[in-house]
DNA sequence: TCAATAGTTTAGAACAATTATAATGTAGAA
DNA sequence: TTCTACATTATAATTGTTCTAAACTATTGA
């Protein structure tokens, strides 16, 4: 919950112009209480519907992008034919339903820590995702 | 580890016709004593590899879909351009080594049991699944 | 204040993975 | 053997994403 000054604060910090249609993402993204899950598509409809200045698709993509290598977006590992995005990037988990294609996240403290006995020479562990896939119950 | 006539059995018992095409793909996918991960691509590779009668993309896609639900083969959540296979269908976990596209099993037992302390109503749980992301340790 | 310049945006082309199409082929049942 | 429903095939179509190269703009420093 960020006006835009504070917004440009934050990405002139991170060594992203403030362009408008980074703030304009920004303020998508950002500018609510509830972090939510997008793909890229859901994006630029909300984009559009905020907005009467339209923002290209090849823009939304870098952005996104770029937002993801700063940190203030993760992406979420589902199969899927789009790649989901998060505005959460507290480490959490995720519920997915296959049948309404819906992700619903976990919080952090709603699940036992992973514990993992075994490990990869040389590679140290960078982050531990759990993904619970549920289905409708009909017992 | 079977041979064809058991793969036909097997297909035919669960409903699909032990066309050539599909026997040719279970020799390549389950004639080892090792499972693996493979993307579609990688498949076509090592069928071609291994036969000399060629079978069509369209096909192995059909296949592979078709073994997936029913249950011979499972998809594997992560984010990449192709999807990932596992002719491991036993309930395991992963490590993706992002660096190198690399996937590594991870054996249920080296996972301790993930607990859940949330559920959604009207829903049961499929699946939990532990992806973890690993990256070069160069400390 | 005003270029210079380096980073951005853009539309559209290109690309790659996957799915659809519709004609041909084949397994299994009668 | 013949019929029918299911499978395979080559190819076209589709879709998500990335690339390209030209136009644009935020920042720097003269």
């Amino acid at each position: 919950m960020l006006n835009n000054s504070q917004y440009i604060d934050k990405l002139r910090s991170s060594g992203l112009r403030p362009t408008k249609q980074r703030v304009k993402i920004c303020e998508v993204l950002f500018n609510t209480d509830k972090t939510f899950h997008f793909t890229i598509n859901e994006l630029v409809k909300k984009i559009s519907k905020v907005s009467n200045h339209k923002i290209s698709l090849a823009t939304v993509y870098n952005t996104v992008h770029s937002f993801k290598k700063k940190g203030y977006l993760k992406e979420i590992p589902i199969n899927s034919d789009q790649s989901y995005f998060d505005t959460n990037t507290s480490h959490h988990h995720h519920f997915y339903d296959e049948s309404q294609k819906n992700l619903i996240d976990i919080d952090d403290s709603d699940v036992e820590p992973v514990k993992i006995n075994t490990k990869i020479p040389g590679k140290k562990i960078k982050s531990v995702e759990v993904l619970v896939k549920v289905e409708d119950d009909k017992s």
